[in-house]
RNA sequence: CGGGGCGUAGCGCAGUCUGGUUAGCGCGCCUGGUUCGGGACCAGGAGGUCGGUGGUUCGAAUCCACUCGCCCCGACCA
């Protein structure tokens, strides 16, 4: 490929729009554009790196045995009205109509259209198991896009489906794409980490995601350095942090202070930990109900939901009547309202809470002694200092990105939609299922994320754009030139190979070429030719070395060896 | 949905508070010449409904109202 008649539209200078490292790099190297929020083209070197990633996947997809196929994007409204889905995804579901006023959806996944394939062709359990998958665009109307291609609102994601006679063959094929992933992710040289997540959306009794850790990411997820235990934070069941409750007397004192935990805290030198903060709701039937909490927790609203149900948090002129004071100086002592506690406050002492009086707390509160605790709950946001849940030692909290997510579907759909086969009794089951995505776009950006310096990406050699970069310094010297285009000659016979054959400063070629970040650079200048030189050195600043260019193809083939035993990063 | 920030040439920005010649600067682009191992130099040139609509005014990029779009944070803290 030659660079002076590629589309590789280069930027000196950020973007306003970007934030995250790869957004950065992926814009000022050329590899995608912005049509509109969260909706991307790919330019040349982006699609290229994309491909790469899709083949990798495509061969360990193939590998476990699971055939490709493609599905419509277009979706009928009927087929998501089979299980529920139609209402349940609410707004994230991209909805049109046709020219006859019937619904459709841009799929944002394809369990129901997976699915209806299946009930059609699977009749018996000889027909089992199956898997099918497919690598094409989602549509989903995120909440809010975010650092360009990782939470965007079409997306390429390689999605499958398998398809089992009963549990046991469920395990196995879980098994297969945990061990593909696990292919897959190293092969892209990112090192990641396996956590047990919630289903969501997608149902289903277990889900393990992939995650590397990125401050970029957005999910956030526990490891326990002593055990290994690990697990998205919204499932982990972490052991609330120890601390020491002094034990004291009930007393009431003058907090002329806002009501706020650091306010209070701040006011009466007590730790955080020792504030209990107490929050008035109101359950499905308007009658009211407390819940307290350690100072230094905050309640996790999808646990509460999850415990309580459709509850909300009671309005000031609620909280006013109730308690006879404003939110900050309440507490459930003295008065006649359901208590449920957080675990953080079991055998809690020396609290502190509102007194029911407008600039009042009262100190010294002891959970056993002053309150009458309905239930305690586990309903609040970990956080760092918690314990694992196995061993009892400190867990590390980080933020990572989620490459991968595998489900046990279990028959939720098969169920519904009735996707049935005849076992070997002549009975007739539901087929038993798992789905199973990557996010296609992720990898490359978690690549960027991780494979950076300050002068551009640092391509993993196996997703690169171009394996290949020849650089004639100075187009105009026709010896070079022609040095340089035998080069590419020969290694396109065995590697891509960008040229970079523009009449443009050296100074220029270099910027560009650290930027897109090409592992293996050949560059043929002044300062090598009065010996017969060339020069191969890779990106990643591992080798640099003078050779003479006839030698170019092996030199070239020994360089690209030895990005292969180049460390696979984690992001730690 | 709530909060914050931003829309001026392809990109990055100044000008807006305090209204007043022809709306600037750097990079990029075009022409000619010089230059070639880390984003060169000289000369000349093209490129703008100042996001949009309405209003105030003798006069609006600038003030007011509405609106569209993009980015960030949040959607917990009694």
């Amino acid at each position: 490929m030659n660079w002076s008649k590629a589309l590789i539209p280069t930027l000196k200078e950020v973007p306003r729009e970007a934030v995250n490292k790869s957004h950065i790099l992926l814009l000022r190297g050329g590899f995608i554009r912005a049509l509109t929020s969260g909706v991307y083209s790919y330019l040349p070197l982006g699609w290229r790196v994309l491909k790469k990633i899709m083949n990798i996947v495509r061969e360990e997809m193939d590998r476990i045995g699971a055939q490709e196929v493609l599905l419509p994007a277009l979706t009928p409204s009927s087929i998501w009205e089979e299980t529920g889905r139609w209402d349940e995804f609410g707004g994230e579901m991209f909805r049109l109509k046709d020219r006859k006023g019937r619904d459709y959806a841009l799929a944002p996944t394809h369990e129901e259209i997976m699915t209806e394939l299946a009930r059609k062709h699977i009749k018996s359990y000889r027909d089992l198991p199956q898997i099918w998958y497919q690598i094409q665009i989602k549509y989903r109307d995120e909440i809010r896009p975010r650092g360009a291609v990782l939470r965007a609102r079409t997306f390429i994601m390689k999605d499958s489906y398998s398809f089992d006679i009963d549990e046991d063959g469920l395990e196995k094929s879980y098994a297969l794409h945990y061990d593909a992933y696990t292919r897959i992710f190293e092969r892209a040289w990112l090192k990641t980490t396996v956590v047990s997540a919630s289903s969501g959306l997608m149902g289903g009794s277990e889900s393990h995601e992939f995650m590397v850790l990125s401050d970029a990411g957005e999910d956030v997820i526990v490891k326990c350095p002593k055990c290994g235990y690990s697990a998205n934070l919204e499932v982990a069941n972490l052991i609330p942090s120890p601390v020491d409750f002094p034990s004291g007397e009930l007393k009431k004192v003058h907090t002329p202070v806002g009501g706020s935990v650091r306010e209070i805290s701040e006011f009466l030198s007590v730790p955080e930990h020792l504030l209990m903060k107490s929050l008035l709701y109101m359950d499905e039937n308007g009658s009211p109900f407390f819940v307290v909490i350690r100072g230094d927790y905050d309640v996790n609203e999808e646990l509460l939901f999850k415990k309580f149900g459709n509850v909300r948090q009671a309005e000031p002129d609620e909280i006013k009547n109730l308690t006879g004071a404003s939110a900050g100086y309440i507490s459930p002592i003295g008065l006649d309202i359901p208590v449920y506690a957080d675990r953080s406050l079991e055998k809690g002492k020396g609290l502190v809470s509102g007194a029911n009086e407008d600039f009042y707390h009262y100190t010294g509160i002891d959970i056993e002694r002053d309150l009458k605790i309905k239930e305690f709950v586990d309903i609040r946001t970990p956080h760092e200092g918690d314990l694992c849940p196995e061993c009892r030692s400190k867990v590390e909290i980080k933020n990572a990105i989620e490459l991968g997510h595998i489900f046990k579907l279990g028959t939720k759909y098969s169920k519904a939609m009735g996707a049935t086969f005849t076992d070997a009794n002549g009975k007739s089951k539901p087929i038993v299922m798992g789905s199973y995505g990557i996010g296609i776009e992720r990898i490359m950006a978690t690549a960027i994320e991780l494979y950076n310096d300050e002068n551009g990406i640092i391509w993993p050699d196996p997703i690169a754009p171009f394996d290949v970069l020849v650089i004639p310094l100075d187009i105009r010297d026709s010896k070079a030139l022609e040095i340089s285009r035998k080069m590419v000659n020969i290694l396109e016979e065995t590697h891509d190979v960008l040229f970079d054959d523009r009449d443009v400063g050296p100074g220029f070629k270099f910027k560009d070429a650290d930027l897109i970040g090409i592992p293996v650079r050949v560059v043929v200048g002044p300062r090598g030719l009065k010996e017969g030189k060339v020069e191969v050195s890779r990106r990643d600043g591992s080798e640099k070395i003078m050779i003479e260019p006839d030698r170019v193809q092996e030199v070239v083939e020994k360089l690209w060896k030895n990005g292969k035993e180049l460390r696979k990063k984690s992001g730690e």
